[in-house]
DNA sequence: GGCATAGTTTTCGTATACGATTTCGTACCT
DNA sequence: AGGTACGAAATCGTATACGAAAACTATGCC
């Protein structure tokens, strides 16, 4: 099937200077959770298995503390940055936001092949529920919607989810991620979005869903943490 | 009166690595208009020019890069980022749903002492408008939602407000700037935005008057072009 | 006169080198 | 034993140097 990945930002796939090949890398290994959080990047290690120089990766590790993949300290170096409570709560707030705007904003422009497509994910989605397999399911959850937001209009938007999904990918198989019954509730809370984009709703409404669609997540963690 | 001024992102001051002197001076540069949209950054003059060598310097530009200050070619170099009527509109509208969002969040958070010292500014602005201080009043402007967003509970929102804020810096005295009549309602629409916050609107009705006060300068811009 | 082309200049990209700062370990003193 | 001070190792920060790519210029050809 068609690949939805999305790498945020960089357009130049694999070739391009050592400087992008470097932040390809270690972007790469963060996401994929081979370095986890509070992983220590040390410039000369990364350089060396890289086979190039300091500089380039210096510059790869700084871009990437941009994005709050990495945190930095000056004369200390670089960690691949956790993510606490607090932090998480404002990464998924802000998502929330960013993803509910993003899904208002593309609504119009979806059309019933991209209908098709998002439900045929959803069905995999579906399909991991039965099997217990939450790494998948993240993946196609991701997938999903992408396929919402390919037409989405505004590409500053579109950057901002890629953002914030990458920064929520340091905490694969972290404390925060599946919330026992939530991932149930997501693939019905797809269908009625879905529903809503078909039918023509009013941006408002598809806005609030695709809100308290990211929200509802958080809002999980939050009473799970809280009652334990 | 109170500084309100925002640096975004950045809480070193002046004092630090050389790449953060570099950083700091040419943002203000470009932020200040000194450096107008299109003006090419040499490397090698931008280290002699501040007595550093071009390595702390790219790091800072390549940071430039990161915000949208700055566009950045292979093998070519750095020119002060333009902004087209596309990108306009791209950024325009993300902040208004930005700033939506920071102002629904903060409202609850606002007290009587911070309403007053709201209008005081918005007062201020008034006053610009009689004597015509277009730089002025896009700086109380800023001011203005500053005080709203001092108690942002969400500080990632809050960056990208700031970030949004530096992007549209860059066509200071540009063609977009002041369309007739509109900075008269903007001071009214402020007016409007504390009675709301004053009286305890609902977090949807605050949102969207502070997304519609954003978007309405986009919109005189949009119907101002499409006339001539 | 216009266009293609070769040579020159500019500017970037990265390797290497070294000084600065922090961290860690060890010895010493109380 | 605990804490402090000193020294060594690790790591970062930046200067310098050189190779590579692009932009510019001048020359020759049509």
């Amino acid at each position: 099937m068609t690949d939805f990945s999305w790498s945020s930002g960089d357009v130049t796939v694999a070739t391009g200077s050592k400087s992008e090949q470097a932040y390809a890398a270690v972007k790469a290994k963060i996401v994929d959770g081979a370095y986890s959080p509070g992983y220590r990047l040390v410039l000369a290690k990364i350089a060396e298995d890289l086979g190039f120089s300091v500089v380039p990766v210096r510059e790869a590790i700084r871009r990437l503390e941009a994005e709050g993949l990495v945190t930095f300290e000056r004369n200390v170096g670089a960690t691949v940055a956790g993510i606490d409570p607090t932090e998480y709560l404002y990464t998924m707030q802000t998502l929330s936001i960013i993803e509910g705007a993003a899904t208002a904003l593309s609504a119009p422009l979806i059309g019933p092949v991209d209908i098709t497509r998002a439900r045929a994910v959803n069905a995999e989605m579906r399909d991991c529920l039965e099997h217990f397999d939450p790494v998948r399911f993240t993946r196609l959850n991701q997938d999903f919607h992408s396929v919402l937001f390919e037409h989405c209009p505004n590409p500053h938007i579109l950057d901002l989810v890629h953002r914030g999904w990458n920064r929520l990918a340091s905490l694969r198989s972290s404390t925060f991620r599946f919330v026992p019954g939530r991932a149930r509730d997501s693939v019905e809370e797809h269908e009625n979005l879905l529903q809503l984009i078909e039918t023509g709703a009013d941006a408002d409404t598809i806005e609030k869903a695709a809100r308290r669609h990211r929200a509802a997540t958080l809002d999980a963690y939050l009473t799970q943490t809280t009652h334990q």
